[in-house]
DNA sequence: AAAAAAACATGGTCGGACCATTCGTCATTT
DNA sequence: AAATGACGAATGGTCCGACCATGTTTTTTT
């Protein structure tokens, strides 16, 4: 007899089912991005529910991304195309409980990085290396070393885009954004060693070489990840990133 | 001037708030899984907020995967460990609205599974091995293609787990079970052409040799993703995976 | 002592009310 | 006539109070 020869009873619950219905729309093409759903006090009686059954699924599904509000008149819930925050906001949830540490998100950030590096060689086009440079060139005269980090992440972003793949740029800035607030949170520091390292890695991109640029790639990540790690023993400091990480738009 | 030199209004909701609160606690280590909170007519008094508020900050948590539920006396809301699930939501979220396709998601399991092969044949220990091997021949001796897609899933769960990362592990299984449920959907078929493959990546595995086991791998990938990009002509009959997608305990 | 029933605490749901924000309309002013 | 401002309507945001559903604890009954 297999495990599962009973499955769990979980109680459904009103809000549960209507999160449902609505994401069965959406899969059915029902819904689309952009479409607006009735007012809640008329989906409320439609489904023969209370309204805040309702408001409590809408919660739900705004907080998934699924769904944004407006308010005022001509105000309500729009579908709108997903919102790849989610990612980071559950990633950095799975931190916050301590079910992962930094340097698994660091280890993970930094395969994927050298993927997405080969990838880039190939189907990068010049106007995804014309950004690269413009972005490396912004990092060098950045006036602080906030800005320079933001323009740091803004690098990975870039080459992650030059893949053309929604996931793999997704997963990428998602890593990187939690990252970035944690090496922020045990301070900034300058990291010249890392301006030559750039160039290299987008001469390398421009030449189609994709094993040189990983390379060149593998040498920046040890650099840019050295000393994060301990930052595992002071876990109790970690704050949440929710509120200094950049929404993606 | 900046382009951020006006920043845009956002009102902050009550819930939101409290969402904040709540964050805030875990990340001081004031609250830690499996912590109770105290009951929502304690926290609407203590926040000096309605009862309602409190419930919709508790909704989204829950959706967050933070905080789980049990009624009755001794019931209430707690910490949890976190919800790898919730990555998979999310991912699959961006599936039905478009953001993301069956092909990004397929190319970002196959490359991250061939970093996360070579990463398995250093740190895999015998007793992974071990598991692998049970699960190759729960495989071939499934006794209808349903279960055999179950034990599929299972046998990239397992070599991620051999990598002990918990972001690998938890990218891998999502990215799995998503693309598990797009086969499906297609109508599953037999694969005994992966059969040997199977055993041949355990046996480079067993033998240290991650470049071998990682072509071999590609070999499998490729099998497994063919015919995978055809279901974006009819990315209408996605269906949502939540009610097929096992959770991850 | 065991079983059944009642009491209780907690989340789940409901209905209604009122507030806050936004947009459209229309009167007022210039 | 055009800009300005006041008002009202639609909608989400919040609150309150009540009751239901569930699961634990206590009491009562057998």
């Amino acid at each position: 007899m297999t495990s599962s020869f009973f499955q769990e009873i979980k109680t459904r619950r009103v809000f549960e089912e209507i999160c449902e219905q609505i994401r069965d729309r959406l899969a059915e093409g029902r819904l689309k991005p952009g479409d607006k759903l009735p007012p809640e006090r008329d989906l409320a009686a439609e489904l023969k529910v209370g309204r805040p059954a309702v408001r409590e699924a809408l919660r739900t599904l705004e907080q998934a991304g699924v769904l944004e509000f407006q308010m005022g008149t001509k105000g309500g819930a729009f579908i709108r195309d997903g919102n790849p925050f989610t990612i980071t906001q559950s990633l950095h949830d799975l931190l916050l409980v301590g079910r992962v540490s930094v340097d698994s998100l660091a280890e993970a950030r930094r395969l994927i990085s050298e993927s997405v590096i080969k990838i880039a060689c190939v189907r990068g086009t010049e106007d995804d290396f014309t950004a690269i440079e413009e972005n490396i060139s912004a990092i060098e005269n950045a006036s602080d070393l906030y800005q320079r980090g933001e323009e740091g992440v803004h690098f990975f972003r870039l080459i992650a885009e030059a893949t053309r793949n929604e996931v793999l740029i997704i997963l990428v800035n998602s890593l990187s954004d939690i990252l970035r607030y944690q090496l922020d949170k045990m301070g900034r520091v300058a990291r010249p060693e890392l301006v030559p390292l750039r160039r290299e890695i987008l001469k390398y991109m421009r030449a189609r070489s994709p094993e040189k640029a990983e390379k060149s790639l593998q040498k920046y990540m040890e650099t840019l990840h050295a000393g994060l790690s301990k930052s595992q023993k002071s876990s109790s400091k970690i704050r949440t990133a929710a509120k200094s990480v950049k929404a993606q738009k």
